[in-house]
DNA sequence: GTGAATTGTCTCTTACAAAAGACACATGTA
DNA sequence: TACATGTGTCTTTTGTAAGAGACAATTCAC
């Protein structure tokens, strides 16, 4: 489309694969990417910095960051070169919770099981495809089981992904996990036929337990959330100690399934 | 000095710029209005009728809005024209929350504060310029007293807004206040010198109370929560009957200023 | 000290995004 | 039936914003 002459001036630098260099891009796309390498490097960066991590041009980055310090979207820390989110998001943010009554609800009930269980809790859902933790809650053991709001992980590497993709097309699914996704952390390789295998499996039992994908050390117990037209709209999860007893872990089903049952009921 | 808010009330800059005409406008800005109008209104809203408010091209709004959806800063409201907050910009708002001690510590403070005292309680902070409520949880009273988080309010109107200015130059106060900000809602017109001398008042006694001023049925306390550096970063505050007596009132500004000087603390 | 690297601001050019407008297709309503 | 009103997607045009680069003022490294 563009590259009449083929070799034009391509920046020497970014030897790491950014595809998203290239001449001339929008100022909206520019600060799309700028929100979200905040939001991966979760905290403030300096202009400079910031304007090599998206592959911008130093004095867009400026001009950019200025519109989105002054708008309040952005702050400036403490020494004045430095920026992270600013107050302004924390309010829009504020409002999609006050509009959503799932999330609302669902944090809710997080809390209250994690601080029930003593396990750590999590409320997932998906976000532009991926699998996000869209609220968790730790639970009371001494060893922490990681787990922030707002990380992302591929979607075969989680029991509540098996359930978000309930009632997808293959070829949905499909587009929806890459190759990268599907290399367990531990090294094994998932098929796409045993992972749409299992996540049809999942429907129909309406539950699922992974052990140690994420991690060697832990077991995540899932259930979905129905939405009003009857699609998973969220899980409900707990992170346990892989070695957790049987019993224990069906025990611990039963209530997740109640509670996740009580959130699918609108009001 | 500060511009680039092209929203409902214009600060008195000069009668030269009249931003209003449809000239063209940088994409960036255009999403900043957006995000802000979706702000005032609270709910989804209609693509057209989002194009009318920000008094933005129709076809412009469309492209832009579809950005913003596809990177999940909006999201479509069910039926699928009406747009609203989505969960990126949620995300955000966590982000933020987890890189801003004071704003966690402040939440829970005020959480337990209007628990313990079954009133209205709030955290305020200066956003660009304009005092807002980012933080508020109801008190127990059967008459629900009107608070709403990411509110913003004319500094003059606010016990808050007095502490929040102390230790500001005169000439920075008086362009932080329009013309209309010194008009109260009951009618009365507030002298900038006035204004500007409560403010060294409540930065002296330590707290600040306001009575009828934005309603005529409510009294308003506040404390201030300093930063290390040793300004005043937020407020909390008690919205109370305007009736409530003077022992009561006493005892809450008591408890107040003790939770405030807490939250003044770092760590 | 001296030189390299980073920061923030500025100017100028042209590639390209914002805007205008036409279009097709729904609605509602006289 | 015509006649307005709203919606979503095109294409075309042109005003301007993104980007390159130069600059002084810093900081840092030695």
């Amino acid at each position: 489309m563009q590259d009449s002459n083929g070799i034009t001036d391509q920046p020497v630098l970014g030897p790491a694969a950014d595809k998203t260099s290239g001449s001339r891009e929008k100022g909206l796309n520019r600060v799309l990417e700028i929100l979200e390498f905040l939001h991966v490097t979760q905290r403030a960066i300096g202009i400079g910095d910031l304007a090599k991590g998206v592959n911008a041009p130093r004095s867009t980055t400026y001009t950019l960051v200025r519109s989105l310090v002054d708008a309040g979207l952005l702050e400036m820390e403490g020494d004045g070169n430095r920026v992270y989110f600013g107050k302004k998001l924390y309010l829009y943010g504020m409002d999609y919770v006050r509009g959503n009554d799932l999330l609302r609800r669902g944090r809710q009930e997080v809390d209250n099981l994690s601080r029930e269980t003593g396990e750590t809790s999590e409320l997932c859902m998906l976000q532009s495809g991926r699998y996000t933790i869209v609220h968790s809650s730790p639970g009371t053991r001494p060893f922490r089981i990681s787990s922030a709001t707002g990380l992302q992980i591929p979607l075969p590497w989680t029991a509540s992904g098996r359930l978000l993709l309930a009632g997808l097309e293959r070829a949905t699914i499909r587009d929806m996990v890459s190759e990268s996704d599907l290399l367990l952390p531990d090294g094994r390789r998932l098929q796409l036929d045993d992972f749409i295998a299992d996540i049809a499996t999942a429907r129909t039992t309406g539950y699922c337990i992974t052990s140690g994908l994420v991690d060697a050390y832990t077991k995540c117990l899932a259930a979905p959330v129905f939405s009003a037209a009857g699609n998973v709209e969220a899980t409900m999860c707990l992170v346990v100690p892989i070695d957790t007893a049987k019993e224990k872990t069906d025990e611990l089903v039963a209530l997740l399934r109640e509670r996740a049952a009580r959130l699918s009921i609108p009001g």
